[in-house]
DNA sequence: TTGATATCATTTGCATACGAATGAATTTGA
DNA sequence: TCAAATTCATTCGTATGCAAATGATATCAA
C-alpha cells in the first residue's frame, strides 16, 4: 500500500462523505424517537395527563406554591408554555391561582386537595413508566445512561 | 436493632418513599430536556429549517423519491405530522409532489434542484450539530451513550 | 367476483414548544 | 429620585406531534 493509499485511507475514516448522512445515526435524531416512545409509554399509563402536565404537578406537590415562571423554569417550560399548562390544569380543578400579595407582577399556582390527590394518587405509576422505559436496558446500563443523559441535558 | 427495625430499614432502601418523588431524575423529564437543547443548538447553526424538516430533506437525498407516508415512517412521523411538514417544505420550493401512476393512493415527494442543494450544503452543518450536541461527553463516553440511546429509541 | 380489510392521505382538535412583541410592576443605578 | 433595565405574565404566530374520523383506492379472501 503506497503512502498515498495510507493517506486516502485514513480521511475516508476520519472525514465520512458528504455524501453519506445517516440520519438515523445521529443523536438529535434518535433523541426525538426515544422522546417519542417514552410519551406514548406515559400515555399508555396516564391516560388523562399529558408528561408536561404531570411534571407541574409533581413539582407543585415537591415545592408548594410558586409563581407561574419560577414553576416554569423547574420544569423546563417558557412562560408561554406553562401558561397553557397551568390553563388547563386549573380548568381541570387541579391547581388554584392567586395573586402574590407583594409583588402584584406575580401568579401564584397552587395544588388543589384534587391536585394532591391526583399526584399521591399517580407518583407511583410514574415510577413504572420510567421503569418501562428504561426496560430495554439492564440496571447497569441504565445507571450510566442515566448519567450520560444527564450530562446532555 | 430489633428484626423490625432492620425490615423497616430494607423497605426504605428498596421502596422509595412515595412522598419523594424527584422530578428532575426521570428519564422522561431528562429525555425531554436533552431534547430541547439538541432543538436549540439545532436552531442556532440552521436557522430556516427545523430538525424534522431537515430530517425529511436529508431522507429524500437518501432514498430519492418516495410515498409521503413512506417517508414518514423512515423518519419516524405519523401521516399528519408529515403532511404539515411536507407542506411547508413544499411552499418553500425545496419538494415537489406527484402523484403515483399505479396506485392512485400515493403521493409520491421528490427534491427539488433547489431542495438538493440545500441539503447538501447543510449535512455538513448537521454533523457540526450532531458533536455540538453530544461536545460534553467525551468520545468514548458519546459512543456508549449512542448505543444506550439506540437501545431506548 | 365481491364483500371485508387494509392502506394512503387528509382534516380536525388538542397539546406542547418557542420566538417576538406587549404591558404592568419592580428593581437598579447614576 | 427617577429614568433605564429587568422581571412577570400574556398574546400571537408558527411548527411539531398524535388521536380519531373520513374518503378514496387497493388488496385479500370466501
Amino acid at each position: 500500500m503506497s503512502a498515498e493509499d495510507i493517506k486516502l485511507k485514513l480521511v475516508e475514516a476520519e472525514e465520512p462523505d458528504e455524501n453519506d448522512y445517516r440520519l438515523q445515526e445521529q443523536v438529535g435524531f434518535i433523541l426525538r424517537k426515544a422522546h417519542q416512545r417514552h410519551v406514548s409509554i406515559f400515555a399508555a399509563h396516564i391516560a388523562d395527563l399529558t408528561p408536561p402536565q404531570f411534571a407541574a404537578l409533581a413539582k407543585l406537590h415537591d415545592v408548594g406554591e410558586t409563581s407561574q415562571n419560577q414553576l416554569g423554569s423547574l420544569i423546563a417550560m417558557d412562560a408561554a408554555t406553562v401558561k397553557g399548562v397551568i390553563d388547563r390544569l386549573k380548568a381541570r380543578g387541579l391547581v388554584e391561582l392567586s395573586k402574590h400579595e407583594v409583588d402584584k407582577r406575580r401568579l401564584l399556582v397552587n395544588l388543589t386537595a384534587e391536585g394532591r390527590n391526583a399526584v399521591e394518587r399517580l407518583i407511583p405509576i410514574a415510577r413504572e413508566i420510567t421503569e418501562e422505559t428504561l426496560a430495554p436496558l439492564s440496571a447497569k446500563e441504565a445507571a450510566i445512561f442515566m448519567r450520560l443523559l444527564a450530562k446532555l441535558a
